[in-house]
DNA sequence: TATGAATGAGGCTTCATTCAT
DNA sequence: AATGAATGAAGCCTCATTCAT
């Protein structure tokens, strides 16, 4: 009995560590250079073993991809408390942006890896499943982006387009922070720059920017 | 000698014609389905006589890069001269937002293929050639910001942070109108959003802005 | 001891499974989709186990050929008893054909999978049991062709020339049967097509038939 | 000009050369020993030529399956003129079961073939062309069974019955001398049997033996 | 200069069998 | 005896680039 227990945790962690180094090796040399033979070399398995824990290349990549945006759905929905709550205003749209510039490797890289996948047709179901978190986590955005309007906060526009130029900047932020060419540029100001960006975000829909 | 002239002139036209099926190509069916030989076919010509105009793939894909980005340049240009004569005030930036939106398939393909061609080390020169126009495109941005931070009207920061902001908006603002996820989100409302997402641009650094 | 003999018997009765369950599949899949974890699934058991009753895939399938063979061999020698006893002229004809007919489906996949092993030199011992077993079906077979030629009933040829015949016409008729070409060319009248061949198969070495 | 047409001849010989060699390999070990390396190592170019003339592995088989037919249906036609203009009462069976009884080793192969690809469901347009060639085989075929039939000759039973059985008759034929098992049992009267089993083929379908 | 056949490294995936527990 | 994770050889196919004509 023990045994079987210990088993099936040795071949959870195995899983984990096949993800672990998958997003290691992506980081590292992006999508083009790394396949399933290097990720199993790295973990020091051998090929075959990856495919029983899952069964395409592109379902690695996207179980990190979900992974991702939940734990995104995650640091939103603590955000929405608190902005509920304390009445923290901006406090979600700031958590959101934060989180995605915090994270912008990995985030960028995700956007990349969706954008190929989607094209590919690869594992719809979980594909499906991506968007269903990230449709969720863009509906607790729109409530609190209605309750400020209500307030005459924000602008009197289209929920949506609240949220989809928060989504903006984020992407266009973490793509910069990734980007070779403006490495120099932004170079010992990194820390400054994103805090300028994170006001930008908080703030860019308001209403008295556009109310003259 | 008249037939060596018209031979040189089919030679060019012939070049032309590559780049432009290329990009024709590229941007039907993504940088993942476009092949040389597919290239080749389209045009009516023989694989080896592509290599005879490009050492490489990578390099007609910086060809059309470099183009692009000549293109935006001389946009800006144009855009600084109305801004400085007749201080039209965000006329650059709302020109460098609006190019890069309007012709956001193109940019984003082209933000994709640099990440690719950048990691992959490929045509080094080109890609300098490449970055040096950007680098000259940003200096003319700043150049103007330099001038509203004097007026007051912008935010007195590193004059990289404007004109980093608005490429990350840009940047984003395309990536948006790109992704599939956010197809039924935009729906019809492209074109007022991309006017939100405009005006957000034109005045996201404005000093009042975060005056209080 | 009494436990001892129940675990004998489940051991049995497992093995009875896998025998089983691996038929079914290979009828509904085709030898080319089943595998060996395909089976122990099924079965609900572990993969290793199917290894503790087989030494090899190669083993299942050959106990399965060989039952085959065994039932059509106890099909013959019934109705060689019932010819010789009866004097039912034909009998034995019949029933092998018959036999064939109505099994077309394990039969027609039996062949296959014969030929594939042969081909392999897979566990030559069970080879040569089942052809042993055929060779004493068609020796049955042989010793009735014999009385029938003695009684001038069929053709003076070597007795083994009209049960090869026969195996010829219930391999093909087996073979028709399973053909998705031919599909729609035996629709519904497959029965009575069926009863066609079998006459012609009854007949076919007949000695009138080539008297004039 | 005299280049490129002996380039293109040069370039269909090779087309030719690899269909050759497959053959060989396939009826020399089988379907299931033959790669496309193989294939290519055979011939004596690289794995990636082959796929400029054929789009997959499937297609190379089909092509030689097609081509079969093709010439059984031209021994078919070739028969068919003669029975009509010489009234050579079952020249069509003949020549249709001694053409597929000459080509067994192939025929049988192309069986097995046929088999697997259509469950794999490769290239179905390919598929279509062979079962086309097909059904207009057996269409010949049962034109004259007509006539025979009018004519008293053959049993009156839907004329699909009578080309079925030849085609039976004919797949278990080619199975038998194929086969491994049957080897010692022909022997040296292979040439014999094989009259046999034609003479069967020719008269099985007569109206006389099953008159009584 | 133009051609396009040839190349071959390299990628993903499958599966019978083994073996430590 | 039962398990099932691990293996790794082997197969098919793609495509940028070269090179002889």
């Amino acid at each position: 009995m023990d045994k079987m227990l210990r088993k099936s945790q040795e071949f959870r962690q195995r899983e984990e560590e096949i993800l672990t180094t998958a997003l290691d090796l992506l980081l590292e040399y992006g999508d083009e250079k790394v396949t399933v033979e290097l990720i199993a070399d790295k973990v020091g398995i051998g090929k075959g073993t990856i495919y029983k824990h899952f069964n395409s290349k592109a379902e690695i990549y996207l179980r990190l991809m979900i992974d991702y945006e939940r734990k995104l759905s995650q640091a939103i929905n603590e955000a929405m408390v608190e902005e509920k709550e304390r009445d923290a205003k901006g406090a979600v749209a700031r958590s959101y942006l934060s989180f995605r510039i915090k994270h912008n490797e990995k985030d960028h890289l995700f956007q990349r890896l969706e954008e190929k996948l989607v094209a590919l047709g690869a594992v719809p179901e979980m594909i499906a499943e991506l968007h269903g978190i990230r449709s969720s986590n863009l509906e607790g955005l729109a409530e609190i982006i209605r309750v400020r309007i209500g307030e005459g906060l924000l602008e009197d526009v289209d929920p949506a387009f609240h949220y989809l130029a928060a989504w903006a900047l984020a992407q266009g932020a973490v793509a910069l922070n990734h980007s070779k060419f403006f490495e120099d540029k932004l170079d010992n100001h990194r820390e400054e720059f994103m805090q300028f960006i994170l006001d930008i975000g908080v703030k860019m829909g308001n209403r008295r920017n556009r109310s003259e």
